[in-house]
DNA sequence: GTAATAGTGTCTTTAAGACACTATGTA
DNA sequence: TACATAGTGTCTTAAAGACACTATTAC
């Protein structure tokens, strides 16, 4: 049998020599809300070959001395005005690498959502005409996006199956995570939190059950105040806490 | 404000141009199983710098006409001598891309845990005596690797964080996912599932109730065969129901 | 027979679902 | 007052934990 620790020296060596060419890497962000009681993800039109016309998710190169986390970050700021004041739930969810999958060169992304509430989500997304709030359903195997006419947006490169990977992790980790509170403003009713998990889950849930769950968790505390503006009884305003 | 699409272009045409510098990517898997009760992970001991006389995780570079899963199959066959004949269960983890997580050179690695039945993990591993077979044990956020010798092992660069995620996975996904049979010969007792889920968890479970709840998913189903080499009463052997 | 583990019956406990009910704000 | 939603009481159902019990095999 060879020894494989000499010939992985010989591999580093030849790598470093820049005999071996490198992949580009990037990261691809899934900007997430729930806005009406819909799940809804960020994409912008690519106004170039490939996939011209098709829909993509907004992202950048990684730097060569930046982190990944750091480039989620700063891409985060350059491509959808978010950062400074406002806040966004930052997680890495999987790393996409088929050879094919970016015909022009070989990109490998690193796939990160975002989750922010929805009042900044509006906020920002009002500077910007390239972007748009597309509803996310997933049933089974299949997403669907759909654009602000109802109709279904055709994907860019492989982002359909990005999506799929953010919608199944928003599930998979509902029930142990807080994703649901980065998705609501400060302050929020039960009946807001319950929408939350409805529009992550695809389904509706138990009313007296769903508040059972959640006040014995004590992932929330009621503040006393109530909720304003509407035309029938108003709901205790809850936070979160951490 | 600035279009951010024309720079976008730009950027591209300067990375391509290869004024850009570009990280290296690599594969690092976490091969793992059961034994003896007992969650294992192979590391094999570094004998140059840095991070040297440290255990790591076997790894290898991802080639430019190779998708990170080809790679990551691709190591596991070169040096771990899984392949061929040999099964197991490739699934991708995390990626690592701190800048300083390789003092050598920035690499930004993937990845993957590869579970292995325990008869196949002795059998592939008594040809290498480059390789250990670790004790995991994750106590809050705190993960030991122990040696042969029951010492705990120094692991190289952030490995560490590599084996946590890997073990907070396999929890996670333990009750909703088949990997436990990953980590089970064809046929096994139910004796033998326990254990392996225990091991995952690090805790033990209650023998009807975990019964039951193996029985009622239809999983598994019995063979009408026992055990044989007991000096007690030998076991129905099952086989797992995809 | 004994030893040792396989495998089960059943009671308790916990939590979710169903559904109807009461409570309380606005208009 | 009517209305619409907030919020709860309680019965049923499903499943896990506890624990003791019976069953079966090797020796």
């Amino acid at each position: 049998m060879e020894n494989t620790k000499m010939s992985e020296k010989q591999f580093l060596e030849t790598y470093n020599s820049d005999n071996f060419e490198r992949p580009s890497v990037a990261v691809d962000l899934v900007f997430m809300s729930v806005i009406d009681g819909e799940l809804v993800a960020l994409l912008g039109q690519r106004d170039a070959h490939p996939s011209k016309g098709d829909w993509a998710l907004p992202g950048g190169f990684v730097g060569i001395g930046e982190s990944l986390d750091d480039a989620a970050q700063r891409v985060a700021k350059e491509k959808a005005c978010f950062g400074g004041k406002s806040r966004a739930w930052l997680e890495q969810l999987y790393s996409f690498g088929d050879v094919a999958r970016d015909p022009r060169m070989r990109i490998i992304t690193v796939a990160y959502f975002a989750l922010i509430p929805p009042e900044q989500f509006t906020e920002n997304l009002a500077q910007r005409a390239d972007l748009t709030l597309a509803t996310i359903t997933l049933k089974g195997e299949t997403i669907t996006a759909l654009g602000a006419d109802n109709t279904a947006l055709s994907l860019a490169f492989d982002h359909g199956d990005i999506l799929r990977h953010a919608v199944s992790r928003l599930r998979g980790k509902l029930d142990y995570s807080p994703i649901a509170f980065a998705l609501l403003p400060d302050l929020f009713t039960l009946r807001d939190l319950q929408e939350v998990h409805q529009a992550i889950m695809g389904k509706s849930l138990n009313k007296p059950a769903f508040r059972r769950r959640m006040l014995d968790s004590r992932r929330v505390h009621g503040t006393g105040t109530r909720e304003s503006g509407t035309s029938y009884r108003p709901a205790e305003l809850y936070r979160f806490k951490p």
